[in-house]
DNA sequence: GTCATATATGAATTACTATTCACGTATTGA
DNA sequence: TCAATACGTGAATAGTAATTCATATATGAC
């Protein structure tokens, strides 16, 4: 398990600390080079997951539309107003939305531009292809 | 539960199954048309979600780079070459990744452009935030 | 053929996550 | 103050998913 292949010439990068059965070296030093920085990596992964369900999905694509109120909102997605109101805290914690309280209402809104580019990006690619191989 | 409240305005909607409680009809009629259809939708999903896992980023942003072979992916990655070969599996499943046999080795690239353009551009925001409130 | 390497995969375990249900809080109006 | 409405939230459940371990397959060296 410790065997020492290559690392003779991974030894003088400190910061590759798997050393284990590299084929080709520069390629790995280069990979590991462009790897963003933890929290940056950890940022963007819970970005997409909260684009990555569903009902989180269809909550930007309404609020994409409209500013809405949570019960509104249940009703367009077809979700209970519970659940939204659980998946808004999320959107909420992530800065992906804003709530702005109006008398019993709560308006919800998309908080984040580059959420929306995000989106519509993505829904512009994977439309193209849900109509190709229709 | 069976409360009838504002769905007169909504009965000529057959789209709108959730009657219940609706506040603002034309907001809710505006969200849900611009609700992707159910294929779509579920795509959108699957392509974030697979670029939600910190795991699956890392390969991302290692092929974004080179073509790798697994070995060297997981050692540029610090994940064992098992874990990173189930992972493969289902961005080859998503079209996102495509393997190349050579000899002994499978060389991995990215297989879809616009998933290197989602990931550069959350790369960009979120780089910004980060550098931002570090 | 045998052996070693590189990758794939199945099963099991573990951890996480989305929803539901029940209840709590906040605001409005009578 | 009391009732009703809109939203938030904690606990529990159920479904999913990521990793590990063991093993299988595939290629090349000998």
């Amino acid at each position: 398990m410790a065997r020492p292949r290559k690392s003779d010439q991974l030894a003088a990068m400190a910061d590759l600390v798997c050393d284990d059965r590299v084929v080709h070296v520069d390629a790995v030093r280069a990979a590991r080079a462009a790897l963003p920085e933890g929290r940056t990596l950890a940022g963007l992964a819970e970005v997409f997951a909260a684009l990555g369900d569903p009902t989180r999905l269809k909550i930007i694509a309404a609020l994409a539309q409209n500013e809405m109120c949570v019960c509104d909102l249940a009703a367009s997605i077809a979700t209970s107003e519970s659940a939204v109101s659980h998946q808004l805290r999320g959107l909420r914690a992530l800065g992906l939305v804003r709530g702005r309280r109006e008398g019993r209402l709560v308006y919800y809104a998309l908080d984040d531009a580059h959420v929306t580019a995000l989106y519509s990006q993505a829904l512009d690619h994977v439309g193209h292809r849900t109509t190709e191989d229709a």
